[in-house]
DNA sequence: CCGAATTATGCAATAAATTGCATAGCCACA
DNA sequence: TGTGGCTATGCAATTTATTGCATAATTCGG
């Protein structure tokens, strides 16, 4: 149970409303993890009952009203331990893999077609984090310890979709290469 | 569902039984997926009862008899459609990256020994693939169709591992700094 | 003959994630 | 006044994945 622990993380030096939460988890975490906001609300509740967290309701002007959460002494515990633990190695479990072992010439376009939107979307995610490690992660080696720790995922991420964009461009050539001699 | 298509795609060229699919989707698609048996098992009736695959039992001589899944045509036209389809990319949501938001003086020796638990898991993995790449997808543009996409795919997979292995020595250089200033 | 390893298949309970739906406050614009 | 968009929270159903358990045939070494 990872999501719960990515919560936590993120609520560990600021606390956030549910809503809050779901867009922090795009910007901030983005290149590693999507949760929706249903998946994120039901989380925030096992976690106050369990003690990890506490909410406050919050009224807002100009807004709706929101309920805030906060980590618990409980919270800091459980998460510190949890990092402490062991954890396996994720695959990537794109459908797009699995897709090219299907590669023919009926789909070959297709296929191309959809990596360049990959490529597309990855791009945008790219220029977006980028820009985060230019501004606030430019000098690693003088931060503080906890945003060392956030600048190495960060690069991880970066070099990660660096590394799919060039193989975006070099696929795109190759398939082209196959459809040509597969039509000559 | 893409469980299920990754199954097909496994038996487009073989019949195979569940306990052999397990196998192979740790072979060649390691990389990508893993699914465990009981999981494989259940989408095997999942797709039988789909008429997407058929199944016959196969008597052996010197193991347990066996039960192989072949594809039937609607399962090639279902396979089929599904490549042609929509797919969405897939974040890594691995645990790593979230415990490194969590780096603190505290953990950074037992973060520092789980990146190198990970390198060399992920060089045990790149030992095989690149094995299977140098016999098997030497010459990439002699191959036929269908083996062009596999051999797209596991580049892919050999270059993010690569790169993987990469951020993983810088990592460790990088902490074992930090831990050094933390306790000078 | 016994135990361990390998081959082989499966059920059940739980957890995690997706999809669809529902509600409601507030603002701006026409 | 109504419509659309953003903010905000949630339920319910379904699908997907994990974990633990259970069974059984066969081989091989001791």
């Amino acid at each position: 149970m990872a999501l719960s622990h990515a919560i936590m993380t993120a609520l560990l030096e600021d606390e956030m409303s549910g809503y809050e939460l779901a867009k922090a988890f795009d910007v901030t975490l983005g290149l590693f993890w999507h949760a929706s906001h249903q998946q994120i609300y039901k989380e925030l509740h096992k976690l106050t009952d369990k003690g990890w967290l506490e909410k406050e309701p919050v009224v807002q002007q100009g807004k709706p009203d929101k309920i805030v959460h906060r980590l618990t002494g409980a919270g800091r515990e459980a998460l510190a331990e949890w990092v402490w633990g062991e954890s396996r190695m994720q695959e990537a479990k794109d459908d797009l893999w699995v897709k090219l072992y299907n590669l023919s010439a009926d789909n070959i376009s297709r296929l191309s077609a959809e990596i360049v939107q990959r490529r597309e979307e990855m791009m945008g995610r790219l220029y977006l984090y980028e820009k985060i490690r230019r501004r606030h992660y430019d000098d690693p080696e003088s931060l503080p310890i906890r945003r060392k720790g956030i600048y190495l995922a960060l690069i991880a991420g970066i070099r990660q979709g660096e590394n799919f964009l060039q193989w975006c461009d070099e696929a795109l050539e190759f398939l082209a290469r196959a459809e040509n001699t597969a039509t000559a």
